[in-house]
DNA sequence: TGCAAATGAATGAACGGTCATTCATTTTTG
DNA sequence: CAAAAATGAATGACCGTTCATTCATTTGCA
């Protein structure tokens, strides 16, 4: 087997544990077993298990912020833009509920605090992938088609529902089709607009 | 010392110490230090760690609940009431950052998926506790104040802001005054109203 | 080509540390 | 002084990590 394949399993078998159990349920035992692989294993692969539950969520950030940029282009009109975002993320969400549990069990566990910590400090300005949504937001409130509200705020006010649409659609409380992401997202749009 | 005293104490340090630290930052024997008390004390108040850390979650949720049904009247109109409610929670939380932490904390943990798990089978109708808002949304829908959407989503474009907007104040990311409060208020209610 | 030596990936038992919980003992209370 | 409350050392379960050992594969040599 090829050195990247047992690299690939490990991340696999570790997306689906914390997934579907949280990081209580994940310990490196389990994670090889899942992967079919020994536990010393592991640390052939990566420095420690630190290492690898944040290669994978860097790896997740990323995949996310490509799928976001397919379609997206900077001349489409602001509302375009925003709703392709809103639409986009709502759609990996659902499409990709392993990666959508990991990402919310990582964003509530001490390894999401030490993330923050150490990307607060080390942002020397724009970070790449946030920069689409700062951007947007930006030009928003510049042109004066949104509220002039605080930027945080307006990143609550659009991904706040988004997110938890997509947990409750993921937990089975309700059934998201085409038409109802397209409401939610002029549901979101309303609450931004001016 | 009273007996209730040294129960509260516990409950207590349990608050700050999720709080401020997480369910890893909580062993018993710091929350007994934290509570001037021995380890094994904790087990003449409470059966086990379990039955503390879900003691504190429904005095919180009570307490909310509490707060959000001062002033409130079922005479008012809708979109008062609704106001009233996101005002409510926004300024509880905020003067409550200890308690808005700890519930967060908790609902990301196996805590509280076992918690919701026995609240799904044990619930045999209105939980009295989610009343308020059920009835609210039911009735803005029927009366065409609101838009036509599942009820979860109302929920979601309502609140999913406010605990983001919320965890962003604690977190020190933006400072809301009463101002800010009621422009994000009405911020929600552009986004369900019809 | 055929054989021996070297390599390094994989293993999993073992280790040190942390945790919730127990219980024999001491302290406080009425 | 008897009963209740509080104590904290001891216990066993579980965790991440280490490392001596195994063994399939590759390399070096005649």
């Amino acid at each position: 087997m090829a050195r990247d394949d047992k690299r690939e399993l490990l991340l696999q078998a570790t997306l689906e544990l914390v997934a579907k159990q949280g990081f209580h349920g994940a310990p490196c035992a389990a994670i090889a077993e899942q992967a079919g692989v020994a536990a010393g294993t592991i640390y052939r692969y990566f420095e420690n298990k630190d290492v690898l539950i944040n290669e994978l969520y860097l790896s997740l950030e990323n995949r996310i912020h490509v799928a976001l940029l397919e379609g997206y282009s900077v001349e489409m009109p602001f509302r375009e833009r925003f709703l392709h975002v809103v639409r986009g993320l709502l759609k990996f969400f659902i499409t990709s509920p392993l990666e959508f549990k990991y990402i919310e069990q990582f964003h509530h566990s001490p390894y999401g605090v030490a993330f923050r910590r150490d990307r607060m400090l080390g942002q020397t300005e724009s970070e790449g992938c946030c920069t689409i949504y700062s951007e947007l937001f930006t030009q928003g409130v510049a042109q004066q088609v949104i509220k002039d509200l605080p930027r945080v705020v307006l990143f609550d006010l659009a991904f706040g529902p988004i997110i938890s649409v997509a947990r409750n659609h993921i937990l089975g409380f309700i059934q998201l089709d085409e038409a109802l992401i397209e409401q939610i997202a002029e549901a979101c749009w309303d609450s931004l607009k001016r």
